[in-house]
RNA sequence: GCCCCCAUCGUCUAGCGGUCCAGGACGCCGCCCUUUCACGGCGGUAGCGCGGGUUCGAAUCCCGCUGGGGGUACCA
């Protein structure tokens, strides 16, 4: 083909032209998606990149699942993650006058018809389709005589409309990131654009908006790539030029299924809830399909704004991989500098109401361990695991318990020689401490790990925490030689026992 | 069933006919660092789904198969 060979063609097509205009429209039915939010991260971005403008639309035209609490959380989520938008939002259900002025238009064009088929015979008719192998598409009747009509309206049927899908023919999608496709317009069914309530349906809604809010480029889930021929439709029907397309593959969950709740945390809402902060779960969902070269793997926004590019998204859906995000998140928490994380890690504690219930000065505790666990988590929901010893008073998880047990004679010899070292320190200082246990642990002639690991169990009573020796300092002499001696007594109590 | 889309390491991907016995990242494995869990450093493992073409030459182009995804509503 010509192009292929040739130096790119010059863009006849106007929407290239005009200054880019894109849009995000979910529907309020729920907390925004990471797919989702995904999409609304590359039609930021493509608006910012080009300089644009990036708009917001709420698809409430389902008055049954679309709820306020819902869209006040979509918006919370947008602003969480940086995403402002330059005009809305816009809700579909304030602009029903609209809608229903496109329908009377499109009546008047001829461009759709009355259909009086009931439910039961729709089903029918494509229960019928499929038995013998066609698509299943209806078409309504449109020959009824006037004498029919009379009597649906004296049973109180009102018809819906259906768009007249002119036969034969075909809608071609030039989209930016799939190519050509094409639809026979055989396999398209005269969908409905009014209902029988008078009230638009998604299909007239959308391209009515995306037409009048001279959108020029709309990018969305591969989801509606069946959608987009009979939006095109419409919007010619109305003498409108459609816009761009960019349909972009789906986000799956590990089963290669389309991600969704069971697959654990698949809104952004609980990632926020797990305790991931906006850089990181932005650099993860753009790279869901869309890299910048064969290297680069972390983006500062500016850099997003700078490098990225629609027409280079991937073709194929990808599977949302939670350990890689954790990854980024890690090493997003550990590039931060102290007083930044410090900041962060106060401020998502208290949202998610950690010191609800605790000490009043349990979060100017929880700044002083901000150090101990900046290198060691990888997202914020875990400083609990942590650092939640603290605040408790000392209970021995199980599993930390069973490995005390494994050995009893061992362990009470190195908690009590850990014991006997800091309980006569004159300063409990980290290096007081380290300097007291090192020495320890060599006189007993054990492995670092055989020594040290008692002492950890011993006083946060968990297997994982803060650095030994930190937690020791903070902890205070006194609190640190009572849960000594607690977990001592408790061990001697068994090896007694035991014996 | 019908329509549409897709197909490079386990996962996310680079690759757009020769520079690729395929590069990066995560995971995994090993080693090192830290006399602690972690972090970090280094090394390794692993892939062009299959079969036909086209071409001097194919991961890259074409066809078929297989596999995966999406749609198929008076939902969006």
């Amino acid at each position: 083909m010509a192009a292929a060979i040739l130096p790119p063609v010059p863009d006849t097509d106007t929407a290239h032209d005009r200054p880019l205009r894109v849009r995000f429209a979910p529907s309020p039915t729920g907390s925004l998606h990471v797919g989702g939010a995904r999409t609304a991260l590359f039609n930021w971005l493509a608006a910012r990149h080009a300089g644009g403008t990036f708009i917001l639309r709420l698809e409430d035209t389902d008055r049954e699942r679309s709820t306020p609490e819902s869209e006040a959380e979509i918006l919370r989520v947008l602003q969480w993650m940086g995403l402002d938008w330059d005009e809305g939002p816009y809700r579909q259900s304030e602009r029903d006058g609209i809608y229903r002025e496109c329908i009377e238009k499109l009546k008047a064009a001829g461009a759709v018809y009355a259909a009086w088929e009931t439910p039961e015979e729709l089903d029918a008719m494509r229960a019928e389709a499929r038995a013998n192998k066609q698509a299943p598409v209806v078409r309504g009747r449109r020959d009824h005589s006037p004498e029919e009509i009379a009597a649906f309206e004296a049973e109180g049927r009102t018809p819906v409309w259906r768009f007249a899908v002119p036969l034969p023919g075909e809608t071609v999608i030039d989209d930016v990131i799939r190519g050509t496709v094409t639809f026979d317009h055989a396999q398209i069914e005269d969908f409905v654009v009014a209902r029988s309530d008078g009230s638009p349906t998604y299909n007239l809604a959308a391209a009515v908006d995306d037409m009048l809010m001279d959108i020029t480029e709309v990018i969305r889930g591969e989801d509606h790539l069946s959608n987009t021929p009979k939006q095109m439709l419409v919007i010619r029907a109305l003498g409108g030029e459609p816009p761009r397309y960019a349909h972009v593959p789906l986000i799956l969950g590990t089963d290669r299924k389309r991600l969704s709740k069971r697959h654990g945390a698949a809104s952004v809402e609980e990632l926020e809830a797990d305790g991931f902060l906006p850089q990181p779960v932005r650099n993860a969902l753009v790279l869901l399909g869309w890299a910048y070269d064969d290297k680069t793997t972390t983006f500062t926004m500016g850099e997003l704004i700078e490098k990225f590019d629609v027409s280079r998204v991937s073709k194929s859906p990808a599977v949302f991989d939670m350990k890689k995000l954790e990854v980024m998140s890690g090493r997003y928490l550990r590039s931060m500098d102290e007083a930044e994380f410090a900041d962060a890690l106060v401020a998502w504690l208290a949202d998610t109401g950690y010191f609800d219930g605790k000490a009043a000065d349990a979060p100017d505790l929880a700044r002083r361990t901000a150090p101990l666990v900046q290198r060691k988590m990888s997202r914020l929901g875990e400083y609990d695991r942590l650092a939640g010893w603290l605040y408790r008073p000392l209970d021995i998880e199980p599993e930390a318990l069973a490995v005390l047990e494994e050995d009893v004679k061992t362990s009470i010899q190195c908690i009590g020689g850990g014991l006997g070292r800091i309980e006569v320190l004159e300063e409990f200082t980290v290096d007081a401490i380290k300097d007291a246990l090192s020495d320890q642990l060599h006189i007993q002639g054990v492995t670092a790990r055989t020594f040290l690991e008692p002492q950890r169990i011993a006083v946060t009573g968990q297997t994982v925490s803060t650095g030994i020796y930190e937690s020791l300092a903070l902890l205070g002499r006194d609190e640190s030689v009572a849960r000594y001696r607690a977990t001592l007594g408790r061990l001697a109590e068994q090896w007694t026992g035991g014996e």
